[in-house]
RNA sequence: GAGAGCAUACGAACAAUCGCGUAUAGUAAUAUAUGAGGAAAGUCCGGACACCCAAGGGCAGAACGACGGAUAACGUCCGCCGAAGGCGACUUCAGGACCAGUGCCACAGAAAAGUAAACAACCGAUGAGGUUCAGGUGCAACGGUAGUGUAAAAGACUACAGGAGAUAUCGUGAGGUAUCUGCCGGGUAAACUCCGUUCGGGUGCAAGAUUGAAUUAAAGGAUAAGGUGACCCGCCGUCUUUAAAAAAAUCGCUUGAGCAUUAAGGUAACUUAAUGUCGAGACAGAUGAUUGUUUAGAAACAGAAUCCGGCUUAUGAUAUGCUCUCUUUU
RNA sequence: CGGGAUGUAGCGCAGCUUGGUAGCGCACCGUGUUCGGGUCGCGGGGGUCGCAAGUUCGAAUCUUGUCAUCCCGA
C-alpha cells in the first residue's frame, strides 16, 4: 500500500482520468494516464483497479491489486521511469490474464507499459 | 487385521531487508506496540442498537407445532417420548386436528365414501321384499388370520396379534405396563381450512447525531379528502414556522449477552463465583515483495466493513480418542 | 445492506395455478418431388425438466435446502 498522499481518491478524478483517453496496455495490465502537470508542486497520484468481472473471489482480486502496488512502489522508489512525474494521475487496471500471475510477471508487464510513456 | 459409527485437534513457524493501516510519544524526522477466519462467505433465522409512526384493543398477516428444560431471543441447543431405518455402535423425522366444513383420489375396478351394485347362493310363492360370502382390480375396498356357527352368511361367537376407549399403577410430562369392553364406516392438511403458541408496525449504521465556506429559494410541521386488507410512502388544497440541501470533516466504531484459567451446581445444554486480560477498526478501503532456516511439504476453502447467538454451504495433508460388527491367533 | 426473477431437446419458449400422457417453432436425420439445389409434402430421432433431500401410491408441477445466471433500490 502506498502512502496516502500518493493515492488517487476522488470519484471525479477517476472519471477525468478515464476521459483523457491516454492509454497504454498489454495483455495483462492496462494503464490510464491523466493530464500533464501545470506546476511541479502537484504529486503524481496512482490507483489500482481490479474489476469484479475478472474474478468472483475477493482473495484473487486483492492478490492482483497488491502485486501491482508493490511493483509500482519499487518503481517510484528507484525513480526508474521519471516520465511518470509529468502527469497528474495514473490508473492501472488489471485484465483477465492477470489471474494466477506471479510478481515477476506483473512487474515485467508494468515496466513494459510505463516505458512507452513519452 | 478389515469395515463402520460418533467426536476432536491443526489451519505452518522463525529470522533479515524494503513497505502499508491504526494507536501512543515527539515541533518534525522517526521510534515502540499491534493488525483477518473457522467459516470473515451465503444472507436463511433470532436479537442488541438507532430513527419515524403508534402508544388501548380487534381484524388481517407471517412463522412455528410431541414433551420437559436451556437462553437476551430463536425456526437454535440439551435431555427424553413415539415412529422409521440398521445385525449393531448409531442415524433420521414440518411429529397438532380429515367425529367443523369444502375439495381431490389418474388407469383399473360394480363401487374411491354414498348408510355400498350386478350375477350366483339362501328365505319367500315364481312377484314384491329380505340376508349376504367369495373372487378379481388397485397405493388404498367398510377391520386381519384361523376356527365355531348358519338355510346361506355376517365380531353373531372364540383364539391370536393390531387400533380405540375405560380403570389401576409408574413417570414433572409426552408416554410406558397390566386388566377389561366387540367399541372398529379409507387416504390426503408439504390441499384450502380449523385449533394452539409467538410476533406493536416500518426502515436499516448509506440507521442516526454534530460542524460547515461559497451558492440556491425552498424545506419542515399540522389538518381534511381520496387510495390501500392494514400501515408507510406519494399526490392535491388550506394554515403555520424558518431554516434547509449535495460534495467534505468528526462522532456512531468497537469493553462485549467478551476471552482465558480455576472452583461449585446440573445427566446435559448451560448457570454462578473468583482471578487475570484487552486481541483489527479502514472509507477507492490496511497483512505485501525478496531471501534464508525448520518440516515429508511454503498445502485447501477463502479476506473483517455496526456488533453478537445460531443455521447452511466450501475446505488440503494428516493426527488423536471412544464405540460397534466380522474374521484370525493366544 | 435490502428486494425480485429465471433455470425444461442443439437454440428460443409452452406445460406448473388444479400432481398421473413432456409438447410447439427453428435446427438435425431419412424419404418423395426436381436434370441438380432450395421451397414444399411425408416420416423419424433427440430431454437426469439446474442439483440434493422430503411429502405422496405417484413429483417438471407441492415443500425445504443448495448452485448458477440476470435485474432493481439505497
Amino acid at each position: 500500500m502506498l502512502q496516502k498522499k500518493y493515492r488517487l481518491k476522488k470519484y471525479s478524478a477517476f472519471i477525468a482520468t478515464y476521459k483523457n483517453n491516454h492509454i497504454v496496455a498489454d495483455d495483462r495490465i492496462c494503464v490510464y494516464i491523466g493530464k500533464e502537470k501545470t506546476s511541479d508542486d502537484v504529486i503524481t497520484k496512482a490507483a489500482f483497479v481490479v474489476s469484479k468481472k475478472i474474478h468472483k473471489r475477493a482473495v484473487v482480486r486483492n492478490r492482483i491489486k497488491r502485486l501491482m502496488r508493490e511493483s509500482f512502489r519499487l518503481i517510484l522508489k528507484n525513480n526508474s521511469f521519471p516520465n511518470i512525474n509529468k502527469y497528474i494521475s495514473v490508473i492501472c487496471v488489471a485484465k483477465n490474464s492477470a489471474i494466477d500471475a506471479s510478481f515477476s510477471d506483473i512487474d515485467y508487464s508494468l515496466k513494459k507499459n510505463l516505458s512507452q510513456i513519452q
